[in-house]
DNA sequence: TAGATTGTTAATCGATTAACAATC
DNA sequence: TAGATTGTTAATCGATTAACAATC
């Protein structure tokens, strides 16, 4: 059963709340989730059908089990390498996100056109120059581009990714990508997602 | 008219796709605006329709007026003041996110605990004490916090920002924040989004 | 037992897509 | 004129919320 982007959203926040959880607090209720998240509780429910899991009536899921599951369903195992294109704040900064790597997405390396940046490391990886991509996104199987350039380089930067064989562009500059369509872009759009979060008025995730 | 705040994220997009076309072009179709993010034409007829703006048949629409009048209505005059609570990475990163200004929102500090970074300037920008935070909200109008901690402090740091005033909470920590319900919280969910992405096959946005 | 909580169906709501007459 | 494009309505699709019997 494939699970809708939205559910697979929520399934990641859920998963955040239970690892914040005390170590006493073996079962958590629907109602408890919903709230931290502001969601409807029968939504909590729903989403956790599509991981099979039941819950005890009076008491609640159990949080390890449930754990366990959205890890499974996520695919947290099947680890994605990853590049990020542009080694300058946002992609160093990116390049040290710990979290990515809990949840099966592993920063391979950084690429950058500035010889004052290539061949030093970020956090651990190396900042290769960019003609070196094509190279090595079949040598370390990585599909996924993580542009993080600046606004005027990605048109072009983003046709050179689709040329050098990637897959996936997770794009977070302020620019619409113009690829083949055999390229998926996800816009993470930091501005439009500001303006979504203060013109509304409830709590919400993308 | 309210403007849903999907609708909004669009906005932004198009406005993304104006700026960088050819000074020569003049108008531009549904279609292409359209092909450019994926959706369907209707439905960016369908957001025009918000801005009041009409297009011409065999035409399209006249990009300039529609660029202005996508920041009147998304209120980019308005600037709203924002901090952000962790110099780290992201937090540095953030602070040098030039893109923010253009689009109303103006970075007016950046709060840590470690002495180290206190009294320091990143991008031109002061790194101020936490326990100042309070005393700034009020001085430099500030509501809205972009919260940049480690995943460890954020907890405590969710209910430090919701005491001290802060009402917009833009949380990019892997955690789901339990504040009282007065405080609005985004979460942007980086892991969330990533999964999201490759979860699906359309190219997207959120 | 009484009451809290699940599992599930039906109802509602909102967003997207399809269709097409009107326009230039 | 013919054809491309808009503006708009209707149809579809998907996501959320409400409701409630079943359970322990």
């Amino acid at each position: 059963m494939k699970i809708p982007a939205k559910v697979v959203n929520r399934l990641t926040l859920y998963h955040f709340i239970i690892d914040s959880l005390s170590a006493d607090e073996n079962y958590v209720s629907s109602t408890k989730f919903a709230k931290l998240l502001g969601v409807d509780n029968s939504q909590v429910r729903k989403d956790f059908k599509y991981l099979g899991k039941t819950g005890k009536c009076r008491v609640g899921y159990p949080a390890k089990a449930l754990k366990k599951s959205i890890e499974e369903k996520l695919g947290f195992r099947a680890t994605r390498n990853a590049f990020i294109i542009g080694a300058g704040n946002l992609g160093a900064a990116l390049a040290q996100y710990r979290t990515f790597d809990d949840y099966g997405l592993h920063i391979s390396a950084l690429f950058d056109t500035d010889p004052q940046k290539i061949d030093r490391t970020i956090g651990g990886k190396n900042v290769f120059a960019l003609e070196r991509l094509e190279a090595l996104v079949k040598k370390l199987h990585a599909d996924v581009a993580i542009l993080a350039v600046p606004p005027v380089a990605a048109p072009e930067m983003a046709r050179y990714l689709a040329a050098a064989g990637i897959r996936y562009i997770w794009n977070f500059t302020p620019c619409v990508l113009d690829v083949p369509s055999k390229v998926k872009v996800w816009n993470e759009n930091l501005i439009g997602s500001f303006l979504q979060f203060i013109s509304q008025e409830k709590m919400a995730s993308k």
